[in-house]
DNA sequence: TGCCTTGATGAATCAGTTC
DNA sequence: CGAACTGATTCATCAAGGC
């Protein structure tokens, strides 16, 4: 890991080509993204200032003082020039992300329905919304309001037309006890010994976020490799987690003493091994199979008959892998969206041959093929 | 009950002075809200289009089609017509509305986040940002996303120094295991007989919501005798469960097949007594339940009685979480205390309801709820 | 009548590759 | 770049029908 002031990384040699990763640069957000090569992250994750405009101290039922966020940094003039603020650093790293990238933004009620507007605004693409749900969160001392007990993340692509972007579904269904993982999530906030404290035992950030929360971030939109970009890096979690996770990352962090301590931290970090990192995939991911392999291979053979499941549907193998009913013929997904009148159909699944008198899909076949290509290395 | 057209209200005598209550107003949202006396509604809730912006059908594994939200009134050119049409509408929300009255807008991350930057923008004051989580949405079929499973409120006042609005603090409190109520709701999509259906058999508005997300915001922001004014009425469920709850209504809507059923569904509504609709305004108590959840579950009614194992005490279930017994009042536990004469009592067990000609503790009840919330990751 | 199976459906910004 | 082709993909709940 390395720190690089903006100059060094605007003189760098490979800035105009490759990314600076694994490191934390320092400087101001924008002008330090402006610096970055074009296109070269993967995925961001931001937590920007929340703008929370507290008005005066706020005190607990017992009097004593709570401890707010009302660091300078978190100071705007007015919505205007949060607006300004955020559509520029946006604006940045819309160029920094690659076409298939993805960025997710967290916030609060106080900032981030600003950021959801000004990012449709800049042609993001919403692709979720998620709700982090805080197990324990800060009580509403006055009793004036709901306690607010969760933040919202906004996760989007460059486009409604932008393809290909990383989303590890299965991973994430087989992590969610094999149901589709929701946009609502269950976390603790950040305490305890994952809280970094400083020499004089306080916080050493006001809003540290849970390694657990970047953790699932990270593990659904991104693959092992990728690069990650925080332009709000804080204490750090950004990195950590992606180098635990065996991802890059690139840190944007204006303030000294959070670099120091995010750079002690990240240090620490072993990333796991490559078993423990690969990405749990689905079908998707499996070779492709055409139909005519199950002729060449000799597990069907032409004029064999096919039936959907109830029989109601059947059709004859020709030699040159479509399959014929009557008047109609086809791939087996034509024929079998043709027959059903429907646009489309998968014929994997749809059509059966009967084995020992029981039917069973021609997927079964294809997964035959699988396992032997496999085998041999194929 | 009344149904009124946009001219009628505009020459209805009292039209400059007092609100037109308990009422359907056929028209134009902005027209009619500008036909409205100012200040004159205590509190609002609004549905509006969401702007979905699909592109093309989506089909189920199954080949089935989803069948979509295409309706005309969700039909937008662009994010600036939908900002224009939001901004306008809520415009003339903030004139119709008293001083200490507040507003709860319900969104999608299509929408929500233009609608709550342009509340701030009209100088609103967000209270709290609410999260509906659905107990059963529906799945994302293409596993390209998070399933969407929450939909998001905004509840608001009419600004940082507006003060006085209703917030019944320690009835939300005694409702929810005598704990703050948090900004994360968990309820079902309406579905089932609650849903209204035309006489085809389909649903009558497609996005009809359940009343026991209206029953919450009502109970928890406003008064008996308020008036609470839905500018997109659709299917009613704001004057129905308004009416329920003893509050008064006035709706807002442009397409008479939605008033006809929401004009019935209403008429077929019953005020509760004023032993339910007292608001719970007393002291903490001590131990912690959950017992809204049950009437929100709809596991038990308001109006439902409850006695004790040997039938000495009975008392009568409230909306808003707690019980009546005659002159007393209070969360199942302080009231069960009270009648004892004795300081602390566990209103779980000493509370019964009868089932099939028996008594059973409202524990068991609980007990429905608690396997049914682990079952869906509650 | 009751249990089981089958089918329907809900505010949805829901594909990637090759020709 | 557009059209054509291939083929991957669902959870909870309620209603209806079979046995």
């Amino acid at each position: 890991m390395s720190v690089l002031s903006l100059a060094e990384i605007q003189r760098a040699p490979g800035s105009k080509s490759g990314p600076v990763i694994d490191t934390i640069v320092k400087g101001d957000c924008v002008a330090a993204l402006e610096a970055l090569p074009e296109k070269s992250v993967d995925a961001i994750f931001a937590d920007p200032p929340y703008n929370l405009q507290l008005a005066g101290d706020l005190h607990r039922p017992d009097q004593s003082k709570v401890d707010a966020v009302d660091n300078d940094w978190d100071q705007f003039a007015s919505f205007k020039a949060y607006d300004a603020f955020t559509r520029a650093w946006l604006l940045a790293c819309r160029r920094v992300l690659k076409p298939a990238g993805t960025i997710w933004v967290i916030g609060s009620y106080h900032n981030i329905y600003r950021v959801g507007a000004i990012l449709q605004d800049l042609n993001f693409w919403i692709l979720n919304d998620i709700v982090w749900r805080k197990t324990n969160p800060m009580p509403n001392f006055r009793g004036r309001r709901f306690q607010n007990a969760h933040e919202t993340m906004i996760w989007a692509s460059l486009g409604q037309k932008a393809k290909g972007y990383t989303f590890n579904y299965e991973a994430m269904k087989a992590a969610n006890d094999d149901v589709q993982m929701r946009s609502d999530w269950l976390f603790p906030i950040c305490a305890g010994s994952e809280r970094l404290k400083g020499e004089d035992g306080k916080k050493a950030h006001p809003t540290q976020k849970p390694e657990a929360l970047l953790s699932r971030i990270i593990l659904s939109s991104t693959k092992p490799g990728d690069v990650v970009l925080d332009p709000f890096f804080g204490s750090g979690t950004t990195g950590a987690v992606a180098k635990r996770l065996g991802r890059h990352y690139v840190g944007i962090e204006r303030e000294q003493a959070y670099i120091d301590a995010a750079e002690a931290r990240i240090a620490d970090i072993k990333t796991l091994g490559k078993a423990e990192l690969t990405v749990m995939t689905g079908k998707k991911a499996e070779p492709r199979v055409a139909f005519n392999v199950l002729i060449d291979s000799g597990l069907l053979k032409p004029g064999a008959r096919l039936q959907c499941a109830k029989g109601r549907h059947n059709a004859v193998v020709r030699a040159d892998g479509t399959l014929s009913s009557g008047e109609e013929s086809g791939s087996i997904h034509r024929l079998g969206a043709k027959l059903q009148g429907l646009d489309a159909c998968n014929g994997w699944t749809f059509w059966h041959f009967e084995d020992a008198g029981e039917l069973k899909p021609i997927d079964a076949l294809r997964r035959i093929v699988r396992d032997e290509m496999a085998r041999s290395g194929a």
